[in-house]
Parts: C-alpha cells; structure tokens; sequence
DNA sequence: AGAGCTAACTAACAATTGTTAGTTTTGAGA
DNA sequence: TCTCAAAACTAACAATTGTTAGTTAGCTCT
C-alpha cells in the first residue's frame, strides 16, 4: 500500500479516502477484466460465425483487452487467487468462459472444421497462448495490433508447420 | 518459512541448520530446473535432426521437466524475478534457451519446413503454452504421457484447422 | 467570512516476516 | 557408557505490512 501511495503521490493512509481495503483494489481490476472477457465471449458464442471465424474472434478479444489493460492483465494472471470473498464468482467467470471455447471447439470437431484431436489439449493450448500474452504486448512497443492478428491467429489455427 | 518448516515437521528456525537463506531455497529450485532446460536445448541444437523433429524434441523436453517436477516450474514461472545474486545468471540461461529456439524456427523457414510467419510470434506462441504446462498436468492425473505429447506436437505444429 | 466536505496528513497499532543466539535433544561410533 | 556432532528447540530481534484514529489543509457554495 506504501508503494501504491506513493505513485500516487500521497501517504498510504490517505488511500482510505477512496478505497475501503487492498482488497478491493484486486477485486476491482480482476473482477473488471473478466466480465468484459465474459462480455466479449457472449457475443461470439451468440453470432452465427463459423467454428473458425469464431476463434480468430477470440484471438482479437484476447489482445485487445491485454493491449487496453497490460497491467491490469498482470494481476488478473498472477493474483487471482488472493481475491478472497469474489473468489467463487471470479472462478465461475472462468469456468463460464473455458465452457464456452470448449463448445466452440467440439462443435467445430462435429462440423469438420477443426481437426479430430483432444479438444482439451487445444482450449489448454490456445488458452495458455493468449493468457501469456500480458507478458508480450507490453515488450513490443512497436508492434503493430493488426499484424500481430493475422500472425497469432496463422500460427494457433494453422500451426507452423508447410503443408 | 514457517509454513516450509511446518510442512517438514519441524520450526522455522530450525531450517537454518540446513539451509543459508530463504533465497538459497529458491535459487536452488530454480537454477536447478533452468539448468536442465539448458542441458536438453543444447542436446537439441546439436543434433542433426529436421526441424520438425526438433521442434517435437523441444516440446518432449518441457513434458518430461514438467512431469517430475511440477511444483518447481510453478516457481520457476511465477518466482524467478526474485532471484538477486543469480538473477542475471537465470537470465542469461532464459535468453540463451529462447534463441537456440528462435534459431530453429528462423533455420525452419530457409528449409521450408516451417511456414513464413514471423518467427517471434511462433517463438512466443510455442513457447506460452510450454511454460504453462504446469498449470495443467498435475490437474490431469489420469493423463497419459505419450498421448500429451502427440497431441501436443499435433495442435502445436499442425494448428487445429482441417485442411 | 464562515460552514461543510473532501482528501490530505501524522502517529500509532497489531500481525507477520526472515533470521540469529543460545540451549537442549538425538543418535552413531568409540 | 561416553563423546561429539548434527539437528532440533525456545526466545527474541528488527523490519515490514495493512489499517485506524485523530487532525489539518484546501475548495466550493451560501
């Protein structure tokens, strides 16, 4: 909390003026975050896009909450399991959202869009991807959000290898 | 370290007795596990496989690491910024891994082996879901090894759109 | 000018942290 | 049985933590 203050530029006991505990600072930047994932999510799982249309949707979700929010995304990744009383709706968010990609996944293996391996193995891959990319976006001052689009979405669909 | 000592069955103080610091515990875990990552990299690179092969080698690798030890990489993950005296060793380690890695892939797409995308984001995108096992295998008791590792190599290589 | 908020401050608290000093217990080899 | 080292213990330390109580400075509106 001292160190908050001070970027604050004030004393760590004037921080009680406006905010009722630490606590509430996790749960304010975690909780934020993964309601407008599970916003974004919604939206896709409720538009009549393909299986295939539907993930590179995902894609785009995921960098441009991590562009808007590098910080807060650092927090939501590493501290989620310290919020305390909103652990369990932090948790059901989560749960909510993986369901859903899950879905999106074995509907996409019914179709024949997506390739008849373990669904789990991809939802872990491309989640694991996208859940990283907080420790990316921030290093590349220079990259360019829409190349970086076209580039995620080749290499977590199509994978790296020449056909 | 009281909660370290409980787990031992013994008190805090009595941890001294065997080791120096607090750091030298973490040191210890983590220089331990990016040693071996080092050890198996290097075996990769010299040897006189495709890319493709490599690439499978890389992602065993992080299997086998992961498997035996899956409290340690969550450290390795979460903790290693708070190394000091071997901070800049670690990171030497970490940099050297990533460009023996960013050499295979840049190496794959003279051959042709590996499509023509921007190798960083190849590079970042393997690499995530590597790092992330962790999180994962322990969850999956009943996972079989060998299967993880196809497909694994199946969604990390080929993507998982049918062609 | 004065009243009333808002938001800063100082000072202090209780709890927790890694670690040390000094002491006692344990157990193997003579 | 005695010795001695390894490894446990208790007690305490200084630093750091989140938070509260009480007080003061600065603004806005009458």
């Amino acid at each position: 909390m001292r160190d908050i203050a001070q970027v604050m530029g004030m004393k760590a006991a004037s921080l009680y003026n406006h905010i009722k505990s630490k606590q509430e600072i996790l749960s304010e930047i975690i909780l934020s975050l993964a309601e407008e994932f599970t916003t974004g999510m919604d939206a896709i799982v409720s538009s009549d896009k393909s299986t295939v249309e539907k993930l590179q949707d995902i894609i785009s979700l995921h960098i441009t909450i991590t562009t808007n929010h590098p910080n807060g995304m650092a927090s939501l990744n590493t501290d989620w399991m310290h919020l305390e009383e909103q652990l369990e709706y932090y948790l059901k968010l989560r749960e909510d959202y993986e369901e859903n990609f899950r879905q999106i996944i074995i509907n996409g293996i019914s179709n024949k869009e997506i390739s008849e391996v373990n669904p789990e193995v991809m939802l872990f891959s491309i989640l694991s991807t996208l859940r990283s990319l907080y420790l990316w976006i921030p290093k590349k001052e220079d990259v360019n959000l829409e190349d970086l689009d076209t580039d995620l979405s080749r290499v977590l669909l199509e994978g790296v290898i020449v056909k």
